[in-house]
RNA sequence: GUCCCCUUCGUCUAGAGGCCUAGGACACCUGGUUUUCAUCCAGGCAACAGGGGUUCGAAACCCCUAGGGGACGCCA
């Protein structure tokens, strides 16, 4: 590997998909691609996956990118600081798959399959029931050139889809597992290219990584299974392949991985709840690995001088939060002096013209300028301390208020645009659903969100308040409640999605 | 179901065959400092998943079992 590493330059990737919240899972593993490539004095790049166009939203992509950047994670080369092997958007490089797939239609490595979705849903089906193995039956693999040419003339929909070996094992090196076996008996037909014409993350990734020069691989365990599928395409484009490593997942308290159902896992939630920057990302390249001094406050710069990503565990870490606490209490006693205090506090706490917003809010409820902290402190505190006789109300039953509060995380979720009137409109819907009595309905989101059952308008609070810490109080108050069994979910789900 | 990966205190981890009576940190408990609390300091509780090998010697190497996790999408 020294040998490698001499000759030529490390370059390491985060490919983000932009789907979602800006994950810590992200930041862990940008983390550490990060560390190693400039611990070799290589280069550190950023791509954007957003070949799923459903899925993908440019507000996520910013989310992403920003949080990245306010956790330091910053790129060499990336969408908004281009390189020389660019677009690093994938939804700009559509002619670089087209005429890489080409070139394997060409070699016969691919095929087009014309599968209808509802045949495979059927045959996975099967699947499922005989209890075989799940994946697709080779259908259309040897269909003949004028079938091919009759179908594309009559413009039928298909996907192309990567030819796979019959027999044997596909052999390859992890850097930090050894050996891996998986045999291709277990590897399915991947689809490449989707019938929208966009290829899927397998190919563009790999495609991608090789023009883009990537040396080592540095993904998340959840990839371990199809990286025979990568290995074979780079094979079938005859390029060298570069180093895999995978990592180990981040995991909720209960060992699973780590999931928003479970756990805040937005970069934003953290943000919110005012840890540093510097804290949460120490907290985690602390995830398995250790500096070999054993030292456990380190910064980036740190991290990255003394790194060996040997020194990676394998153990699945648990993000446990209560280091976490410690280690941002640490950071902000040792590191910040009164009037660096003062900055962050205010940095964080007036944030995006916060105060504005609260400001008209608070006005019109106050006798006194010393109201004004006890009414809006809601505003400024992570958990609230409520308890489930907090809830305690006249009209409506305690199995009313648990609905309630799940419903309304449910329907919050669906926000796309997150503001005051898609909010109003979503709690409106749902109390007409629920057929309550707007005041009644709103008496439980009170008490969650501020703490108490009168408070400023719950749906301005809601709104200020953003989506991460709003999950939280609600989930927190599902908490006290007594939360809530698997059965119950269940019935609620069904209940939630008969609402249409 | 099939395959793959993993397994040291509750949690994050140290450990590269003898330095291990298994070390550190968080959490928890006790005591000290502090007008309270927090901080800080001192101490305590607490783990090699189980069974077989290999070896003079195993937490470490090999095998089996168990447990956990992941993958099996026209998501990434």
């Amino acid at each position: 590997m020294c040998q490698y590493l001499l000759m030529s330059q490390v370059r390491t990737r985060i490919a983000p998909s932009p789907t979602g919240d800006p994950h810590v899972g992200t930041a862990y593993i940008a983390l550490f691609n990060r560390c190693f490539a400039h611990q070799h004095g290589g280069k550190f790049v950023l791509r954007i996956e957003d070949t799923d166009q459903q899925r993908s939203s440019e507000k996520s992509e910013q989310d992403i990118l920003q949080s990245l950047k306010w956790l330091g994670l910053s790129w060499d080369e990336g969408p908004d600081c281009e390189g020389d092997f660019g677009p690093y958007r994938q939804s700009e490089r559509s002619e670089i798959y087209s005429s890489h797939i080409e070139q394997l239609l060409d070699k016969g490595t691919v095929f087009r399959c014309f599968c209808s979705s509802e045949r495979l849903d059927l045959l996975r089906q099967q699947q499922m029931q005989d209890k075989q193995q799940i994946g697709y039956d080779g259908c259309c693999v040897n269909l003949s050139a004028e079938n091919i040419a009759a179908k594309l003339e009559q413009g039928e929909p298909h996907v192309i889809r990567m030819k796979i070996p019959e027999q044997g094992n596909c052999e390859f090196e992890d850097l930090l597992r050894g050996t891996i076996s998986i045999s291709w008996a277990q590897v399915d037909m991947q689809v490449l290219i989707k019938s929208d014409g966009l290829p899927t993350y397998h190919f563009a990734n790999v495609v991608d990584d090789h023009l883009m020069k990537i040396s080592h691989v540095i993904r998340g365990e959840e990839w371990i299974n199809s990286t025979p599928k990568h290995l074979l395409l780079y094979q079938y484009f005859g390029w060298d392949i570069p180093v895999f490593c995978h990592m180990p997942l981040l995991r909720n308290p209960d060992k699973s991985k780590l999931s928003k159902r479970k756990n805040p896992t937005s970069i934003g939630y953290y943000a919110a709840m005012g840890y540093l920057p510097e804290a949460l990302l120490n907290y985690l390249g602390m995830m398995g690995w250790t500096m070999p001094s054993g030292e456990e406050k380190f910064s980036q710069e740190e991290m990255t001088a003394n790194f060996d990503i040997s020194r990676v565990s394998l153990g699945g870490p648990i993000f446990d939060t209560e280091k976490l606490d410690w280690l941002n209490g640490k950071y902000i006693r040792e590191d910040l002096n009164d009037e660096e205090f003062i900055q962050r506090f205010a940095a964080w706490a007036f944030k995006s013209d916060k105060v504005k917003m609260i400001a008209p809010l608070l006005k019109q409820r106050v006798e006194r300028l010393s109201d004004v902290a006890s009414l809006g402190s809601f505003f400024f505190s992570g958990e609230l301390d409520i308890s489930a006789e907090s809830f305690a109300h006249k009209n409506i039953e305690a199995d009313e208020i648990l609905k309630i509060v799940q419903f309304t995380l449910w329907k919050l979720e669906l926000i796309e645009q997150w503001d005051r009137d898609s909010i109003e409109k979503q709690l409106q819907e749902l109390a007409a659903q629920l057929e309550l009595k707007i005041r009644d309905f709103l008496f439980p989101l009170f008490v969650a969100i501020s703490g108490k059952a009168v408070s400023t308008s719950v749906i301005e609070s809601i709104n200020i308040l953003g989506i991460d810490i709003t999950r939280a109080r609600l989930r927190k108050a599902l908490d006290v409640l007594g939360g809530i069994s698997k059965k119950q979910a269940k019935s609620l789900e069904r209940e939630f999605r008969d609402f249409g």
